[in-house]
RNA sequence: GGGCCCGUAGCUUAGCCUGGUUGGAGCGUCCGGCUGAUAACCGGGAGGUCGCCAGUCCGAAUCUGGCCGGGCCCA
């Protein structure tokens, strides 16, 4: 590694295509700060208008209709949301970038109970009494304005999350054309007669006094009275029915008991001195029904069949409180009936109460008993309860509990905890209560919808095949009806007289009934005053007063979102969604009413993919709860780490459909995986920009002839990477392509590659090896930033535009295809033996205690196999690279490693056998003797061995013979192969490592002192002579690799700016001084004069001159006498400065580097300019990014837009559209030019394209457009603006974007913010006030509103006081009017009050008479 | 009581569909290394009844059945 001369500083300067907009590779950022990109990235978002610019990019595409499932508005977003929306943004971004045109409008649930309980706390009421004193309209009111705030807050939330969806334009349940196509559906199942009303047992929250569906039931547990009540038998005082209840409240409403015909009851037989009781039960209950009511003798006397027991009659124990009860009249009432639903538990005898119970109701219906429900909406007994009329039920039970006892009918009195269910709103327990209701005749289509269920593509296939399917077969019918306001009014309208009763499916069959205005909100209470005449007779029909379940409402937002019915372009279009995704609870949710909804209105599913996400918990496994203290705030957790972390975490930690138990170490974990890739890229871009690398010089393939095996093996294997997240995302296997992602960057880039190519990097030459490793380097990035697109969007925008950034956004690219020539199976095999090896040989070190710093003289391999062998052919540099070793011997099977020897192991035991005593000396003389002799003897016959003047006759079994490696030698056998380590250390080894230790350090004190990787420093070394003496002659390398120009040893005390003492130096003390030369920067800026070398640079500054303005002010004398210069470079210099520098001006929107004349940045199409500047011929104020004067058509110079020749700014915003729109998409102005440009600026009759201060305006026009649109182009110059018109002010407002506008709307009303026509004084007041205040521009539409009801000169002197205003505060007026409506006189008075009159040519009137 | 999902190291998890080297990672912990992408990073050690019990099979984390525990939904 070496780089004293970077040679690629002497390269000219690589100018880019001018005006080309590309940006040059830009130096990454030191850190990765999350929150700093995110906050860089989201604000280029915002400026450079790319959401929108991005979805235009793919009008063309394929459509892909994603529905968004409506969150409800409850104002603030937890983790659920967090995980909800990434993975929407990320489907829909990689949909975008795979070329579809995606319909990503967001939802959201604005009606219903959750704000009505919101608004009645802010209000301070608690029940509905209270809310129709207060008004119906104002408590909708508030419900509308609380719902809409809240939508805000929201959409702010999601936006920072980064979630790119259409967020202008939601779809919000509470506008009109979303009730309307809830109604047209209501509308169908009538037509189909699948909507009925009838009296039904319902659950029935008492707090909010209305029913509610099962998807609004939420079941937790409650303690409950679990009593065991005797029902004495009519004529047989001591013989009694024993039933079980937890509803002692439901008593009094008692008309029956069930018992099950096939189970066996006992009469039980309960001795009481000399009177015995007798109690009927099921016989399997009875030991354990004993032992709760403390019987601990009895006797059954006798079993009957269930069946046997019909019809016993029994006598209510309450009754002599219950006045009903002693009247109620029918054939069963008080008598043991027969029911199949009965189970087999508790006593076997069900209490039945008709009017509470749903299948207590169904029974009495069967048998003709009423429906008997003493308790009011708000869950009070009625007078119907006799004594206890006027309790709350279930308070009730305690006095009902003590009656039964006082009546002897308490068997046993227990407590039981238990699952029961709760309004989901207010959390109030429920109630079971007959009431008449509206009802979805579900069970009808039930077989449409389950067949619709198996058609769906579900992920996982579980969540339908299993999940929905279940709950879809076990449907009953809804109940849609709620006596609530702030919901979809339910539009059933019913005569008075007859009864019969309608469904109405649109505001236009309102039109005309009495009641109905044009336009009119659709909510309660206005569409209450609706009256229609009936069809059926000549009475009059008024709307049933309930509003519709809530859950219907999102049933139908897939066509309501499109507009339809009432439009059914964008429905044809788009219908149905392609794709949609929720948690688990909307199996019950949306996915089950939007189902319910699109078989009644199209006989089939609304989406046909639907993926099922999970629950995000708490971090101990729970859901997240207020009670349990364990919530996390997506903010906490986004403020810590970031929001691109947060992202990835969510959908790399689990599967989309497993609950994920949250855990911050996991967003942590993620953070620290994108601050690896930053720093890979800080890495890249670092040495890239150092040498002005430009990858689009030169495409992948042209490089080829330089790729390494390291470069073919990263190329092979991001290939494979694209391949595996393409594969994984289709399946919605978010997290395996997450994950896959992030092992690429850590293991293969991080660890692996760039450990590999940083030499090459570091090296001096600009040849074809290093700028192959920028090339994949760059290849690698670039494509992690597009695969990280969807998932982490920031990061992936700062990677591109630091990287790349010939278009806008990496969210405009294409997902990039896979190149299956790249594709290196056996490489990437040989690489993986490598990287295996290379881990042992580390482990070896480790072991051997041989850090990495130390070089090893030799490896040797002997290969296991042929794939290992091929690995270390291919790679052996890799290899040897990555232990640090000098050598790499591949041995054959035969081959030893060198320097083993075979020695000689005398066998003590046969030896002994022989010669006894004398053994032991044998074997240590044998051990003298050379292997090889005795071997050789051996071939013979047998050694012979003289001692003690005795011979010894040694036969070869005495000897063994083992191989021996050298000391320090270590052998490891792996699955590869056998490797052996030289651990030895020689002085050259020695020496070596002994330079890197220090130059080790000085790069420490280079870091510590914060130097750029190219400054240059003076070291100084001090240490002992021995020790100073190996290091010298290591002097060039340790100079060359810390960059020190001088690199002297002393043995007197050090004087540089940086000083540190190191004890300790593998023994020695060592005391190194680095004094930073701070001539990089000159460096760099003398060597872009071509033909000037560093050294020449060096001369430069060695000679005094520290930058190009320093040369500048020498004298040619002066440089010529510059050592080292001859007079051509000085001609040189000279030249370079004579010619002015030509800067690029930098885009203000996207940092784009743009010809300096340009009107427009070519990249993202905004103005170079942010303010208007004046026509150099006519003064009018040209708007930002114009290429002409659009008052005097004077052409600025300089090219708009070179690179969008068919789209042109919009007249009102400047936003870039296609040419020949006639609406602006961003801002929705209308495109009409009615006059075309041309300088005549004299002629009165032109229209003016900018307004002059202090003037009037009279457009004579059929319709107020050229007013709009002049008055839109003030507007958006900075002026400020009110309009006074007729035109309802939320529509001019929607429709030019115009936001905060004050807007006087004339109107007979009487709304707050609107005047009367007859009220000129006001309005002139009105108008006045502006114009002093704000100086602006005030537009006029209304001129014959205001004729026809006042008097013409009344309001020609309005006219006249505005324009002296206007006159007088530098204001503007601009009156729009229509010739055709005013008397030819009365134009004429007008016309002379302004000081310009626009003619609007062309209008299908054709009044152009001046 | 029913349907579905989940149970692998202290924590978060891969592997299970398609049975077959010694069950992989990350975090945490202990030990060591590296040093110009390093407020980083890398290696190693310790840490596992693969919830439990049966069955199928030569062989089960994996397939089957039962049980236990957690969750969601429903009764």
């Amino acid at each position: 590694m070496s780089r004293p001369l970077p040679e690629a500083m002497k390269k000219p300067w690589v100018a880019r295509i001018p005006g080309s907009g590309a940006a040059m590779i830009k130096q990454a950022e030191k850190t990765y700060a999350p929150l700093e990109v995110e906050r860089q990235v989201q604000e280029f978002w915002d400026r450079a208008k790319v959401y929108r610019k991005t979805v235009a990019a793919r009008e063309k595409g394929e459509d892909f209709f994603f529905g968004d499932g409506p969150p409800y508005t409850t104002g603030s977003i937890h983790l659920g949301n967090v995980l909800n929306k990434t993975i929407k943004d990320l489907v829909v971004r990689y949909h975008r970038m795979r070329g579809y045109h995606v319909r990503d409008q967001p939802g959201y649930d604005m009606h219903g109970l959750p704000i009505e309980v919101q608004v009645e706390k802010t209000l301070g009421i608690t029940n509905k009494k209270e809310i129709e004193e207060l008004g119906i309209e104002k408590f909708v009111n508030t419900c509308r304005t609380f719902a809409t705030d809240l939508l805000q807050t929201m959409t702010k939330q999601f936006q920072s999350l980064g979630i790119w969806l259409d967020w202008d334009r939601p779809y919000m349940t509470i506008r009109n054309e979303f009730i309307e196509a809830a109604w047209w559906t209501l509308k169908r199942a009538h037509e189909h007669d699948w909507i009925y009303e009838a009296l039904r047992s319902i659950q029935w929250c008492s707090r909010c006094e209305t029913a509610l569906a099962d998807a609004e039931v939420e079941y937790s547990d409650e303690t409950d009275p679990s009593i065991y009540v005797k029902f004495r038998l009519a004529g047989k005082p001591d013989e009694s029915l024993l039933i079980w209840t937890t509803t002692p409240w439901t008593l009094p409403a008692n008309l029956a008991i069930a018992a099950h015909p096939d189970f066996r009851y006992a009469k039980v037989k309960i001795p009481h001195g000399k009177k015995p009781e007798y109690v009927w039960l099921m016989e399997s209950a009875v030991p354990d029904v004993m032992a709760r009511g403390g019987v601990t003798k009895y006797s059954v006397v006798e079993t009957r069949k269930g069946s046997d027991l019909v019809g016993l009659a029994y006598l209510h124990p309450l009754r002599t409180k219950l006045p009903y009860q002693k009247s109620a009249k029918g054939e069963w009432v008080h008598k043991l009936v027969s029911s199949d639903t009965v189970a087999a538990e508790y006593t076997g005898l069900v209490h039945s109460a008709p009017g509470h119970g749903p299948e207590d109701f169904e029974l009495g219906q069967r048998l003709g008993l009423p429906a008997f429900s003493p308790v009011d909406a708000g869950g009070r007994f009625t007078a119907d309860a006799g004594a206890y009329a006027g309790q709350k039920v279930r308070e009730a039970n305690p006095g009902i509990i003590a009656d039964l006892r006082a009546a002897r009918a308490l068997f046993a009195d227990e407590t039981i905890l238990h699952a029961y269910g709760h309004c989901w709103r207010c959390k109030t327990p429920i109630l079971f209560r007959a009431t008449v209701q509206w009802f979805l005749k579900v069970t009808d289509f039930k077989p449409k919808m389950v067949e619709e269920v198996g058609r769906v593509r579900w992920f996982p296939d579980w969540a339908g095949s299993a999940r929905q399917l279940d709950w879809t077969s076990n449907l009953r019918d809804w109940c849609i009806s709620r006596q609530r306001y702030w919901g979809i009014p339910l539009p059933i309208w019913r005569c008075a007289k007859c009864n019969h009763w309608t469904v109405v499916g649109s505001a236009e069959s309102l039109r005309g009934a009495s009641g109905y205005k044009e336009g009119m909100d659709l909510h309660r209470p206005g569409i209450d005053r609706i009256a229609l005449p009936c069809e059926k007779c000549d009475g009059e029909m008024r709307r049933v007063p309930d509003t519709v379940d809530v859950w219907f409402d999102s049933g139908v937002s897939s066509w309501a979102s499109l507009g339809y019915p009432a439009r059914d372009d964008e429905f044809r279009r788009w219908w149905p969604q392609d794709w949609i995704v929720e948690g688990p609870d909307q199996t019950r949710g949306w996915f089950n009413s939007q189902l319910a909804a699109g078989v009644v209105a199209f006989d089939r599913a609304p989406y046909d993919q639907v993926l099922m996400h999970g629950w995000v918990n708490g971090p101990d496994g729970r859901q997240m709860h207020k009670s349990l203290g364990n919530v996390i705030e997506p903010e906490t957790v986004v403020d810590k780490f970031g929001v691109d972390p947060l992202r990835f975490y969510v959908i790399a930690v689990n599967a989309p459909w497993d609950d994920i138990t949250f855990q911050e170490e996991g967003v942590r974990n993620a953070q620290r995986t994108l601050n690896i890739l930053w720093n890979v890229l800080r890495f890249a871009t670092t040495y890239m920009v150092l040498d002005r690398f430009d990858p689009f010089a030169a495409d992948l393939s042209s490089t080829e002839g330089h790729l390494r095996p390291e470069d073919r093996w990263l190329l092979s294997r991001l290939e494979g990477l694209k391949k595996t997240v393409d594969l994984e995302m289709r399946s919605y296997n978010l997290h395996r392509a997450a994950r896959a992602v992030e092992a690429f960057i850590l293991d293969d880039l991080s660890r692996w590659y760039v450990k590999l190519v940083r030499g090459r990097t570091w090296t001096e030459t600009d040849n074809g090896d290093k700028l192959a490793a920028y090339r994949v380097l760059f290849e690698a990035l670039s494509t992690l930033a597009i695969l990280l697109a969807p998932v982490a969007p920031h990061i992936a925008e700062a990677m591109y535009q630091r990287l790349d950034g010939r278009k806008l956004s990496v969210h405009m690219l294409d997902w990039p295809d896979v190149r299956a020539q790249w594709l290196r199976p056996e490489l990437e095999r040989s690489m993986s033996i490598v990287q295996e090896e290379v881990e042992v040989v580390s482990n070896q070190r480790q072991k051997g205690g041989r850090k990495l710093r130390w070089p090893l003289k030799l490896i040797a391999v002997r290969s296991a196999t042929p794939e290992a062998a091929e690995a270390f052919a291919a790679l052996r540099s890799i290899f040897l690279d990555q232990v640090n070793a000098k050598e790499l011997v591949i041995l054959e099977p035969a081959d030893e490693f060198p320097g083993t020897v075979v020695v000689a192991k005398p066998d003590a035991a046969a030896i002994g056998k022989a010669y006894k005593a004398l053994a032991p000396k044998i074997v240590k003389l044998l051990g003298t003797r050379a292997p090889g002799e005795l071997q050789k003897a051996f071939e013979r016959g047998s050694y012979t061995l003289h001692a003690d003047g005795q011979t010894f006759e040694i036969e070869p079994t005495m000897v063994r013979f083992e191989k021996a490696l050298p000391p320090e030698v270590v052998r490891v056998e792996t699955p590869h192969g056998e490797i052996y380590l030289d651990l030895r250390v020689t002085p050259e080894l020695q020496a070596e490592a002994y330079a890197r230790e220090i130059v080790r350090r000085i790069q420490q004190m280079r870091k510590d002192l914060d130097l750029d990787i190219d400054d240059f420093i003076a070291t100084v070394i001090k240490t002992n002579k021995e020790f100073a003496a190996t290091l010298e002659a290591q002097q060039a390398f340790i100079a060359r690799e810390t960059r020190s120009r001088s690199l002297t040893f002393t043995d007197k005390a050090v004087a540089s700016e940086h000083v540190v003492e190191w004890k300790d130096v593998d023994g020695h003390g060592v005391t190194i001084g680095v004094t930073p030369l701070h001539l990089s920067e000159s460096i760099r800026e003398f060597t872009r004069i071509p033909g000037l070398t560093m050294a020449k640079a060096m001369a430069l500054f060695d000679a005094g001159y520290k930058s190009l303005a320093a040369l500048r002010s020498a004298t040619k004398q002066e440089l010529l006498a510059v050592d080292g210069l001859d007079a051509g470079d000085v001609d040189r210099i000279t030249e370079f400065l004579a010619v002015p520098e030509k800067k690029d001006a930098v885009c203000p929107t996207c940092q784009a580097s743009v010809a300096a004349d340009a009107r427009r940045c070519p990249r993202c199409g905004e103005p170079m300019a942010l303010e208007a500047t004046p026509c150099p011929r006519c003064k009018s104020a040209i708007p930002p990014g114009a290429d002409a004067c659009p008052v005097c058509g004077f052409a600025l110079i300089g090219q708009a837009a070179p690179g969008t020749p068919s789209r042109t700014p919009c007249v009102a915003c400047g936003e870039l559209i296609l040419a020949g729109s006639s609406e602006c998409p961003s801002c929705g102005a209308p495109q009409k030019r009615p006059v075309p440009l041309v300088s005549s600026p004299t002629g009165e009759d032109e229209a003016p394209a900018l307004l002059k201060d202090s003037s009037s305006y009279l457009v004579r026009e059929t319709t107020p457009e050229e007013a709009y649109r002049l008055f839109l182009i003030a507007h958006n110059t900075g002026k400020k603006g009110m309009i006074i018109t007729r035109l309802f002010p939320q529509k001019v407002r929607e429709r030019f974007g115009l936001k905060d506008l004050p807007i006087v709307w004339l109107s007979n009303v009487g709304k707050e913010d609107s005047v009367r026509p007859k009220d000129l004084e006001k309005l002139s007041l009105a108008a006045e006030q502006f114009l002093s205040r704000e100086k602006g521009v005030v537009l006029l539409d209304a001129i014959e509103y205001l004729v026809t009801n006042n008097n013409f000169l009344t309001v020609l002197r309005l006219v006249q006081s505005i324009r002296d205003q206007v006159a007088v505060n530098n204001g503007v007026l601009l009156l729009s009017v229509n010739p055709s409506t005013l008397d030819a006189h009365q134009m004429t008075l007008l016309e002379r009050e302004v000081d310009q009159v626009v003619n609007v040519s062309g209008g299908p009137t054709g009044s152009t008479s001046g």
